[in-house]
DNA sequence: AATGAATGAGAGTTCATTCAT
DNA sequence: TATGAATGAACTCTCATTCAT
């Protein structure tokens, strides 16, 4: 890289060094204290966190769902994509469904706020709402469908309620150890199951 | 006259029914903003809708869960109650579990504000929660020992993780027309069903 | 008005003697809690001590200042009647003079709300002020006069503020065991005492 | 007279200061309020005074007692200083000590609501409590003992009961112009003298 | 006359958001 | 651009005082 003019040229290219940095670092930060304290955390935690002054938070993202949606954006994203590989890969597109619901779970009990910010009535979350279906729908669609034309499933769900469904189980996950999403979410797959033959 | 009593024991019994009244009043608002705004719902906004001061809250229900407990009790009575009448009417232990869930179910997106304070894992609501299992857990678990011995559905399933599990699906029911928690809890009892001897 | 109706006449004495015994339990009651928890501990909690209605305080005594001023009553009385025949029978007029500041201090650290309330700049507490400066001041005046016409004493000073600087060494007396008002006193007295001629 | 705009908009809300000119703000307000209001005024009332918000308050002092401490720290220090350099420059112990008093009871009617402060049994203070007898106490032992070791002085006098008595005694002078705590201060220092030998 | 339920002003405290530096 | 100080609305809770019974 040259730089025919060093001060101009080197402070720009810092200071963008910088924000990727602070974004990486509020990124980080915020799915820690997510995790914690959930998806309503002080901003000032988050910040504190990062080691950032709040309004850097403010100016990389506007809006608390600006936020989330971007913690959240490389799973969601790891997680649209695996659907399509899973189903070329799996046995059957029953067992691709479940291996995918299952990197689905794995997904939202890590990050255990998120399953709460995702049933959130509060509008504050919308544009996280909007993004997390846009992107997952079609893919539990395709799945879903897959099994359904395989006639491992009966037909009738929807992907949109079999996700909000799934999400919703995952809600409060660790409050108590007798309580485990995976073994009702398996329940749910058995009841789709195409009932045996006569 | 015959007054034995001395009149200031009819004066506190007239007072009492004031009392109760607004009691009632108080009850009939919570449950209303908690539907609106959540169990979080502000003090004042509850106040407000009842007509009363915040300190006549206070009076009647001294935290929150006190007030939270009481807007639900009845609801909570009925339902207990009802199990053992649905199992000694019911065709089957399984049809009992069903129709019992569907109250259960009713009870839980009627009152809607209430899925989310049982899986709130704030201590505030601790009363709330132990009241709520203690009551409904022994009456979930009976029909569900009855149907498993009927032979109806497999058994291994917990009436704890069975009761969380439906009050999870029924949060944010009606965000979305698109979302039937009804539905997927049928899905959960065809899973739930003894699979067919081969 | 004729008493025709007997009842009429009987309720009046029976309300009488109940408005009397109320006010000897609320005396007693108020100075207890005085005691623990100060002169402006809540109504509530006299009243509850008391075994009555807040609304019984308010007609009784109108304002905090009635209460605090007829709980101490008495007491203000036996000290000021104390006075001369302190005079008439000590030693010296220094002697009744010390013996009378003994009563004087007994009765501040015995109740002990009390030297606060004296100076309380709140206006709350102006009735007390006054009614125990117009009772107590002639009487100090009266040994303090004798002790100075004796030569025990220098002249100088003011009964008011000999008053007020033993009501104010007797604030929070209990608060450590190291601080002991009347040894405080004792030096005062000492240094009232009539420099020896030369 | 400039005064023609519209100033009823009051724009220029200095919104920002500098951190330290706010923190100077609020000492000073804070002097003020406690003089008039007791160290106990609401926050709200400091804030006002200051022309800051209440979350100022909390930024730089979180708790009360914090900011009481502040307040008067400047003047302990002061008060503490003077100690040593007082024995070393006047003509006897005795004299060094009541040059110290002097200042001390400067100190504590000039910030009236400190000496309140300072007998309050409201743990609230326990940390000015401290730091103003872990400071103060030692000062005045050093001179107390030298005018002991003098022979100017009897002995058996505590330091802490002496302050605290001094304190006691400069509770509300302003409410009465007929009592002047240092009169009876000196009364105090006359107790304390040794008693000429027979 | 007595009661105590009801009222609501007022105090403490938190935190999202703005904006001076 | 980054910082974090400042603001103030919003919330909880307490208690003096009133007033219907």
């Amino acid at each position: 890289m040259s730089a025919e003019s060093p001060s101009g040229k080197a402070s720009a290219r810092t200071k963008r060094a910088d924000a990727v940095r602070n974004q990486q670092a509020l990124l980080s930060a915020a799915a820690e204290v997510f995790v914690t304290s959930g998806v309503d955390a002080p901003i000032r935690q988050i910040a504190a966190k990062a080691g950032v002054g709040m309004g850097t938070i403010y100016r990389h993202f506007p809006t608390r769902a600006d936020l989330v949606t971007a913690v959240y954006r490389h799973q969601i994203e790891a997680c649209a994509e695996a659907g399509p590989s899973l189903l070329a890969g799996a046995d059957s597109p029953l067992e691709a469904l479940r291996q995918w619901i299952d990197l689905f779970v794995d997904f939202l009990v890590t990050k255990h706020g998120l399953a709460d910010a995702l049933q959130s009535d509060s509008s504050r979350f919308a544009a996280l709402h909007t993004y997390f279906l846009d992107r997952l729908e079609p893919v539990c669609a395709q799945l879903l469908g897959a099994a359904v034309d395989a006639g491992d499933i009966r037909p009738g769900t929807q992907p949109y309620e079999l996700m909000r469904g799934i999400g919703n189980l995952c809600i409060g996950r660790d409050s108590d150890p007798r309580y485990d999403p995976r073994r009702l979410i398996e329940l749910l797959l058995q009841g789709l199951r195409q009932p045996p033959p006569a």
